[in-house]
RNA sequence: UCCCCAGUAGCUCAGUUGGCAGAGCAGAUGGCUGUUAACCAUCGGGUCCGCGGUUCGAGUCCGUGCUGGGGAGCCA
């Protein structure tokens, strides 16, 4: 028999004769002639409701059934005599497929997120960790859908980059040499006789691929893994994490601001529509008042503030921040959290900041001054985008990079999109996990993503 | 990397001025009940994070190390 995953099942209008579900065991209630056991497959929050006979000619090991135990369940699908669930099976057969033992850590009650975090192979079996992976999905999905609704091309950009980028924090090398018997030359390590006969590093950023491509297909995009070997050691950063990153051509930092606004406000409602119920789990215990949170998000519009403006905001303000703000000056998360979260209360996109606080590929304004960048900041994570136009046209960029110390010559498959065909464009970068905070209130980056990994931390 | 806080039963936590190590849940056993974080009774369960010190006496005070959390920096 085949099995019906009890998602379906529970979306039922009508009783269902021999039904099969398969799943793990939640709790167990013991009666004196049957028992109720609810099972869970992972197909949605909640459980099924099995009613098990002592008739069975297993009872006896059906009475050992502990939380987590597996289980092959067939029966019918009746309405339920008692209140909580609508349906519930009448078992006629209950195949133990196997048992957890008294060591199985993870009990039918609430336990910490530090706890559940050193389990991190046991708590997806969890109601919570189950539906924030549920909602994960969903959020994957829609990041795609919202793309191609919009005629983007999907970019797959390599993980393994011989650039050092844009210094966008320090990165992790990717070697085959030997690190126990390392060959020097002239004191300097040969990366001629390393695997790409160069420095090669995992990815920090897909930008700069993704530029080639906007500059030939128009709209595109990736979605993937990115990594930073940072020593940053808070609820907000992991060194492993996805990040969505379009790439629009013909598109100034306008529009680039009311894409990183739609998409926000599109994927917000996205999820607020299509998983309620998973939701429902984060309003109850992890943050009251997410559902308005999130109807703002996705409702209200969202402020546009020059960085200048901003500064001036701050000043304003009569806040002692720990930090003194002055225009050159970085806004610190301090600034951030006041404006977004006491000033306007909503999502705040910043832009024009100056432009030595910005990397070289951003485009220079007519100021002189600033460069095209903007910073998506929402109540609660700060950050979430960021982003900017490009430096299209070639004297300026060259001239960027020489300021930086930058080497042309590393950058010259980059030069050369300036030289032919060079055309205004502008992109960003979405957290992928920031923004899944934000959408379930988890305040700690290293619960919405599977295994995470942050310094001192890979166990799994 | 810096600052702050914490570490007590399998889990969540209490532990007063320095004076016999505690509760709920989980587990085992028995009972009861269309139950639903089921309920009732009984029982078992401890390197009070490690090391050193002060003291007649340290879970409690001091020093130090480790681990975890929060904040900052960096950023998405």
């Amino acid at each position: 028999m085949n099995r019906t995953k009890i998602l379906r099942l529970i979306q039922s209008d009508t009783p269902m004769n021999a039904v099969c579900i398969t799943g793990w065991v939640r709790t167990k209630r013991d009666s004196k002639e049957f028992s109720f056991i609810e099972v869970n497959d992972g197909s949605c929050l909640k459980n099924m409701q099995v009613i098990a006979g002592n008739t069975l000619s297993n009872y006896d090991d059906i009475k050992r059934l502990k939380t987590g135990s597996a289980v092959t369940v067939t029966g019918n699908m009746v309405a339920s005599q008692g209140k909580g669930q609508k349906w519930e099976i009448q078992a006629d057969r209950l195949h133990i497929i196997s048992l957890t033992d008294d060591s199985y850590p993870l009990q039918k009650k609430r336990h910490s997120d530090e706890f559940l975090r050193d389990l991190a192979h046991l708590r997806p079996r969890t109601n919570k960790y189950g539906a924030l992976f549920r909602i994960r999905s969903e959020l994957s999905y829609a990041v795609h859908k919202f793309f191609r609704d919009r005629g983007f091309i999907h970019i797959h950009t390599p993980i393994i980059t011989g650039l050092d980028c844009e210094g966008a924090g320090e990165l992790f090398k990717v070697t085959t040499l030997d690190l126990e018997n390392l060959q020097k030359k002239c004191g300097k390590i040969d990366y001629t006789v390393d695997f790409f006969g160069k420095e090669a590093n995992l990815t920090v950023s897909g930008q700069l691929s993704a530029e080639m491509f906007a500059l030939a297909l128009g709209d595109v995009y990736t979605f993937g893994p990115t990594f930073r070997a940072e020593n940053s050691n808070t609820r907000r950063h992991a060194a492993e994490f996805w990040m969505v990153e379009p790439e629009m051509a013909f598109c100034d930092l306008e529009g680039d601001m009311a894409l990183s606004e739609e998409m926000v406000k599109y994927l917000t409602a996205y999820i607020l529509n299509t998983c309620q119920e998973d939701l429902e789990i984060f309003t109850k215990f992890v943050d009251k008042s997410l559902l308005s949170t999130l109807e703002n998000i996705a409702n209200s519009d969202y402020i546009r503030l020059p960085y200048e403006t901003s500064i001036e905001i701050l000043k304003r303000s009569g806040k002692s921040f720990e930090y003194p703000i002055d225009f050159g000056k970085d806004l610190q998360s301090e600034h951030e959290r006041y404006l977004t979260e006491q000033y306007f209360k909503k999502p705040v996109i910043i832009f024009n900041f100056p432009k030595e606080t910005k990397p070289f590929y951003m485009r220079l304004n007519d100021d002189l001054k600033t460069v095209a960048a903007m910073d998506v900041l929402v109540p609660g994570i700060g950050e979430i985008i960021g982003g900017s136009q490009r430096e299209e046209r070639l004297d300026i960029l060259e001239s960027r990079m020489q300021e930086m110390n930058l080497s042309q010559e590393k950058y010259w498959w980059y030069m050369d999109s300036r030289k032919f065909g060079s055309v205004p464009h502008s992109g960003f970068g979405l957290g992928f996990e920031r923004l899944l905070m934000l959408l379930t209130g988890v305040s700690n980056i290293r619960d919405v993503i599977p295994f995470p990994r942050t310094p001192n931390s890979i166990e799994f």
